[in-house]
DNA sequence: GAGTTTGAAACT
DNA sequence: CAGTTTCAAACTC
């Protein structure tokens, strides 16, 4: 600055004994050189504005970020998802895919879990941003229609967020029964650009081509993140399912997804009414997450039940739970059942499905296996709904496709934790139930066993998934489950068991119901609906062999405190859920769902409890622990059994230990409380060792607090609220100012080229004339001079001479500001 | 980061 | 049920 100042010197030396230039001076030639210096930008924000505007810089900078990292931005933290949708963190499957068959045409809808599929048709697709933390996909999912149009060929809603891959493939006809790939036809709707490439045989990842109508063409195939697409031939029940693996949706996701994570969505239903064999439907998502690309030929993937089989992702096999089940009941009965275990406590995005697929008497599949030796990290979605493959069943199987529901089924991927089971929709005959003020759902295995309830039967047209369950309990309004992606985990719990090992197959009763659940012992804890702790297994009710309870906690699919969630919204409706749901939606801290689902949750430290009391935070919330500082601990699935001991011990203790600690007030208190009331002697209840403090609530009636400050009208508790609110506002400032300078920054270095060539606009130094420059310089030489005359230090004079050049600089840019406002169009 | 304080959970 | 111990989080330095 120095030089400058003295090369200007040198400039304006001729002037030196006579300027005695004012500011306003400097002024008059910035007005000048206002109209005739085109601003190429130079965004100068009041502190006020900038204060009182952060969600607009988080905009502004998000958009730079798209600018320059698209899949980033799609990544974005899903905190900063809006709290009305009561979705933070969700991801919903941004792809919709619509297979469209000759003769068949199939519409899936992730968001509102329902997907109909026709025969011949088997399709795995992979949502590019299951992890992305996007929610920008789900509207056009959610407004197309599940049903199914036979002998119509179209394309459903089709979204393809940025970064996203679509492919849409056709398969031609019936395959041949072996399944092997027949090969994909490409499928071109009108008004969409899709290059879909062939499948190989033996199933290995195709890369694709994106149409010239995706929104981010930088993140077609082999182009930018280098995560390209894969197309895989999966083969079930002698179908062909065609595999789409996208695996640039890694791009910008959260550091934590450092393993690959392979979801698979996978959908087996029952064909339409045909004499012919029985035509399985399926529809598998595939999610590949692998940020490595195809660093490895593909593989296949284990598939336990011998009906899937899932194409690997690179790297690293995918995983695949199916859950085979003999149904020796009528055909029409013989429908998926899809058992839904949803834990809506503290977080409803949580979502644990329990699948259970149906299959004919003729399958072998006995016996649910959890592949267990996948890296930890992965996930595999898995929705299946196995049609009975009989061809005496093939009378019936039309009400199947009705009544078909997918359901994902979530296994850890490289943990032996089965993560998260997810249906597209609620099967008919299957029921949710949701004890009040218990975080989890429970879900009624049922197993139809007469035909004559199923009123969907000979209906081959009748797609509309809204069928309501023979005996609805509780079911949610709008059942939002997001399945969030485990990332890589600690080393510590990177015990991949034996695949037979991981997982037991849960027989509820004659009629095989099995479900996927942890390796455990699964102890017969009995059903005590309103206490039932995560990770119980149910018996099958007492004169109802057919049925169970299947009670899947969110830990199960919590593990990771990064919320990269998929979400898949069932679509059904159930008026009587929305009270308890709200009461359910509040978490052991107090805080909404949303708000616990927005942040991570808080890893333990346990060092003793080995985290199966409720000393662990984590296991008091049920859930596993993740991330964590824990030493030995034993809340993960790998201790399963002493982890559902530790919960019977609990219960017994307490039975409602795993019960929020804050709900709702006395009859008619609509304020939050503390269940038991704390017990504080020394804090005043002012510090967060008390547990109503803590929840942000006050002490009530039913504490037994000593010298207790935190009631409504305590000075002590309004300091201290206003303390923490002026250094909340205080926080909020200076990330806000932060993100402004860092888009300042940002926009600043994107914005290099010279205002002469650039044509677009012009640098703000090109708003520096030679008027301003002398100008500024008189400035400063008046500065000097008076200095000198006031035989001022040369340390002085430098220091004055310098702050009447940041003065004129600053008036520089308060013009150039001014000129950008004013001249628009120029900038 | 180590040590202390605190109160809930667990135990007797 | 009360008292004590254990435990991990909160807090302080």
């Amino acid at each position: 600055m120095k030089a400058w100042l003295d090369y200007g010197m040198l400039e304006c030396v001729t002037e030196w004994k006579t300027l005695r230039i004012s500011d306003e001076r400097l002024d008059t030639h910035l007005d000048q050189a206002v109209f005739s210096v085109s601003l190429y930008t130079m965004d100068v924000v009041s502190p006020e504005l900038n204060s009182l505007l952060p969600d607009e810089i988080m905009d502004t900078e998000a958009i730079a970020m798209e600018e320059e990292l698209p899949a980033e931005h799609l990544a974005a933290p899903p905190r900063s998802e809006p709290e009305p949708a009561q979705v933070p963190m969700e991801t919903e499957v941004p792809e919709i895919v619509s297979l469209c068959p000759a003769t068949t045409s199939m519409q899936i809808t992730s968001s509102d879990a329902q997907s109909s599929t026709s025969s011949g048709t088997q399709l795995l697709l992979a949502p590019s941003g299951l992890i992305a933390g996007t929610t920008t996909t789900t509207a056009s999912a959610k407004t197309t229609s599940p049903a199914v149009t036979q002998n119509l060929t179209k394309i459903s809603s089709v979204t393809v967020p940025a970064n996203h891959q679509l492919i849409i493939n056709k398969v031609a006809g019936a395959p041949a029964a072996d399944g092997k790939s027949p090969g994909t036809a490409v499928l071109k709707p009108e008004g969409q650009k899709l290059l879909v490439a062939g499948l190989s045989k033996t199933g290995q990842p195709i890369m694709l081509a994106l149409p010239h109508t995706w929104n981010k063409p930088a993140t077609t195939q082999g182009t930018g993140d280098g995560k390209p697409t894969q197309i895989k031939m999966v083969t079930t029940v002698g179908k062909p399912v065609i595999a789409v693996s996208s695996a640039s949706q890694l791009m910008g996701t959260s550091t934590t997804l450092q393993a690959q994570q392979l979801k698979t969505l996978q959908l087996t239903k029952k064909p339409p009414v045909s004499t012919a064999g029985p035509m399985i439907t399926k529809l598998i998502i595939t999610k590949a997450l692998n940020n490595k690309g195809l660093s490895s030929p593909a593989s296949v993937a284990p598939v336990v039940t011998g009906r899937v089989v899932t194409q690997s992702t690179p790297v690293t096999p995918p995983r695949t739970i199916t859950i085979g089940e003999t149904i020796s009941t009528v055909p029409q009965n013989t429908s998926g059942n899809s058992k839904v275990a949803i834990s809506p406590l503290k977080s409803p995005s949580k979502l644990t499905v329990v699948s259970v697929a149906s299959q004919s008497p003729n399958s072998p599949q006995k016996s649910v296996t959890l592949p267990l030796n996948v890296a930890l990290g992965q996930q595999i979605l898995t929705v299946q709904q196995s049609a009975a493959t009989s061809p005496a069943k093939a009378g019936t199987s039309q009400a199947t496709a009705q009544t078909v529901k997918p359901v994902q089924t979530v296994a850890g991927v490289g943990t032996p934790q089965f993560k998260t089971i997810i249906p597209l929709t609620t099967p008919p005959n299957v029921q949710q139930i949701q004890v009040p003020g218990s975080r989890f759902h429970y879900v009624r295995l049922v197993t139809a066993t007469t035909g004559s309830s199923t009123p969907q039967s000979g209906s081959s047209t009748n797609t509309n998934p809204s069928i309501q369950p023979a005996k609805p309990v509780m079911m949610n309004a709008a059942v939002r489950m997001s399945v969030p992606i485990v990332p890589a985990q600690t080393v510590k719990q990177v015990v991949p068991k034996p695949l037979t090992s991981a997982a037991q197959v849960v027989t509820t009763s004659q009629t095989p119901q099995r479900l996927i659940m942890p390796a455990t012992h699964l102890p017969q804890i009995q059903p005590n609906l309103t206490n039932l702790p995560p990770g119980t297994v149910l018996a099958p009710a007492h004169g109802s062999g057919n049925m169970g309870y299947a009670v899947l906690p969110a830990p199960y699919v919590t593990q990771i405190p990064q919320p990269a969630f998929v979400t898949l919204t069932s679509s059904s409706t159930f008026s009587t859920a929305t009270p308890i749901q709200t009461q359910a939606r509040l978490s052991l801290n107090g805080l909404s769902t949303s708000e616990a689902t927005s942040r991570p949750r808080k890893p333990c430290n346990c060092t003793r409890s080995q985290c199966l009391k409720l000393y662990c935070d984590c296991f008091a919330n049920g859930e596993f622990c993740n991330n964590c500082n824990c030493v030995n601990c034993f809340n993960n699935l790998d201790h399963e059994s002493e982890r559902l001991k530790a919960i019977k011990a609990c219960l017994d203790r307490n039975p409602v230990a795993f019960k929020p600690k804050i709900g709702k007030g006395k009859e008619g208190e609509s304020d939050r409380r503390h269940s038991k009331g704390c017990n504080c002697k020394k804090s005043g209840c002012l510090k967060n060792y008390c547990e109503c403090y803590e929840a942000k609530i006050m002490c009530s009636s039913i504490c037994k607090c000593m010298g207790c400050k935190n009631f409504e009208e305590s000075p002590e508790r309004k300091t201290l609220m206003h303390l923490a609110d002026a250094a909340e506002v205080r926080v909020q400032q200076q990330t806000a100012a932060k993100t402004k300078l860092s888009s300042q920054i940002s926009d600043l270095l994107t914005r290099t080229t010279p205002a002469v060539t650039s044509g677009g606009g012009k640098l703000p130094y090109t708003f520096v004339t030679k008027e301003v420059a002398e100008a500024t310089c008189d400035c400063l030489l008046e500065q000097a001079e008076q200095a000198e005359l006031a035989n001022q230090p040369q340390a002085v004079a430098e220091r004055l001479i310098l702050e009447e050049f940041g003065r004129c600089l600053r008036r520089i840019i308060s013009f150039a500001g001014k000129a950008k406002t004013d001249c628009p169009i120029n900038c």
